[in-house]
DNA sequence: CTGAAAGCGCTAACAG
DNA sequence: CTGTTAGCGCTTTCAG
């Protein structure tokens, strides 16, 4: 039966030299010669040690954990993205304690105290709001902090995001192309900058064309709200496409549409989303989205909150990242179409 | 600018107190007196202090954090379990720090060992299989794992799925009083206990009415290779009912089957899932399938997990809970079923 | 109940 | 390069 657990100290003991030589062997910038280093290594593996992982952080102020804060793993975007930013953490040495952010309030200031109670060396916030409280909070413990997929005016703050006017104007130009005259919108949550971009620039690309919205309803980024709200836009005078803020709902809305309206898509309606949620290309949605480059943004992200990790002056960055649209069956495509 | 960082050392002096009194005000399990827990909590807010929970992990040798590994995100079952534990654990005082173990062999070896550096009380396995060497090391380390929706032979292991023989006898008898006549099973991965367990409950309800499946194909519990499964198994002597042996690729056959093959579902072929995951409420999909009681299963496995961690002596426990059939369109009813 | 003191396992100067 | 010596921030005896 091996020790439950094994120390330094021990290894130390074994291999015939110092404790601190040991904390050496297993430190990145150490400093040992070959020849301890073997000893050290022989002993450490005889024993079965590991360095303790948590007394380091102590000690050394680098806990190598990165705080993730998400709201909720039902659209699929976002089980997708911890996915690639666990990996990618890992990959360069870090790992991630997971805090899930209900949406009561208040809750979110309970979660990042407890966050930063384990000296997190940096945390990503996915699709929540934080308040300027809670990022003066963090600063002042000395923990920097991204948002993801979320935007804030508060320059101090870094965001990574992909362009979601650009988006929407891109989905605007293509609606109108296709030469659609009753289009409408269904709203995510409008405390959401993502929900308010994407609507801005789809409003700005139909104004540009001299063009309004023909009519619009508040989804809040929940499936059975965006029912309810296509239900509502379709009680009179239907649209004959609808960009729906983003793929998660349109989903909802295209089997609302078909099964409860009996429409046809694309025929009727068109619709496009927002996301390119893996499910958007499954043959039963076959859905006209824009694509949210996820890898780029999780490198990104990845990027920049490690590079305040390693120095703290870095300039807080705002990053759009550009994405397609990705064209797929569920709207029109005007003739001659190209990107 | 507040301070980078308030100890109890500060906090004491502020107070009065010894550094001990201001530990103890924090500690559960405290004996301080109103008085001084009075003085020391508001010191400790004027100054802003929080308790290091990992200077407290080092000395106590209780981190209170779980270790959950988990293989991959897209089978919409695991984001909710995420989910689930994550919020049932923080409830209880803990928080998850998750590992993604890729298929990659020799990767989960890398992950638990990483997994314990971090001294995390217990470990939660998702679906990943643990070689007897792996559950060793872990119970050398002091350190309790459970096993989620993934069962072994290994008596000293826990673990928690739900009950997957009567799930696939379930089915088999559903079918079978459906008058199925060509009846078709996708199977998981195979080194899965879940596809093993439910291919055997499938096999024993057929067999308990003298028949036999008519086709079988494997689709690894990956939609691209469920398609291909589907592809063959109709290539010739389609069957007219197909058990797929979870969600995730049953709405991949749907997809193959309606827009691939052109066939209609149920009229020409019933199909069923396992999960019951939230894609299969779908309208698009409307998939007959079983449930997982993920809220049972995840209470299940924190109970399990808390109490060996209370209790290092605990006897292991294997738990399987039972899900029923839900009825949705996917699947010829039988005239008259009731469960 | 409370303070003093000892340590958890480790890293980081500091001399040699 | 190496061992010695201080701590990191905290919990936990141990006297009082």
């Amino acid at each position: 039966m091996a020790q439950t657990k094994v120390t330094s100290a021990q290894v130390a003991e074994r291999a015939g030299v110092s404790q601190s030589a040991v904390s050496r062997v297993f430190t990145p910038g150490a400093s040992a010669s070959p020849k301890t280093a073997a000893k050290v290594r022989k002993a450490a593996n005889e024993l079965g040690y590991r360095p303790n992982a948590l007394a380091r952080a102590v000690v050394s102020g680098k806990s190598r954990m990165i705080g993730l804060v998400v709201a909720y793993l039902e659209n699929q975007f976002y089980p997708d993205v911890l996915e690639k930013l666990s990996n990618a953490l890992q990959e360069r040495g870090y790992h991630v304690l997971v805090f899930m952010a209900s949406q009561q309030a208040g809750n979110i200031e309970t979660v990042v105290e407890e966050i930063l109670d384990y000296q997190v060396d940096g945390i990503i916030a996915a699709s929540v709001a934080m308040s300027s409280d809670l990022s003066a909070r963090c600063r002042a413990a000395g923990v920097p902090m991204v948002l993801f997929n979320r935007s804030q005016d508060d320059p101090s703050m870094s965001a990574v995001t992909s362009d979601n006017i650009a988006g929407g104007r891109k989905v605007a130009e293509f609606l109108l192309a296709g030469g659609h005259q009753k289009i409408g919108y269904i709203a995510g949550w409008e405390g959401a900058s993502t929900q308010r971009d994407r609507e801005a620039g789809f409003l700005q690309g139909l104004a540009q064309a001299g063009r309004a919205l023909h009519a619009r309803e508040v989804g809040n980024f929940r499936m059975d709200e965006a029912r309810d709200a296509a239900l509502r836009m379709f009680a009179q005078d239907p649209p004959d496409a609808i960009f729906v803020a983003n793929d998660h709902m349109a989903m909802a809305v295209a089997d609302c549409l078909r099964f409860e309206l009996g429409l046809n898509i694309p025929q009727d309606v068109s619709l496009v989303g927002y996301d390119d949620v893996p499910a958007a290309a499954w043959p039963a949605y076959d859905l006209t989205s824009v694509r949210q480059p996820a890898n780029r943004m999780v490198a990104q992200t990845v990027d920049i909150l490690l590079g305040k990790i390693e120095d703290a002056d870095t300039a807080p960055r705002k990053v759009e990242l550009d994405g397609p649209l990705i064209l797929r069956g569920s709207a029109r495509v005007p003739e001659g179409w190209t990107q």
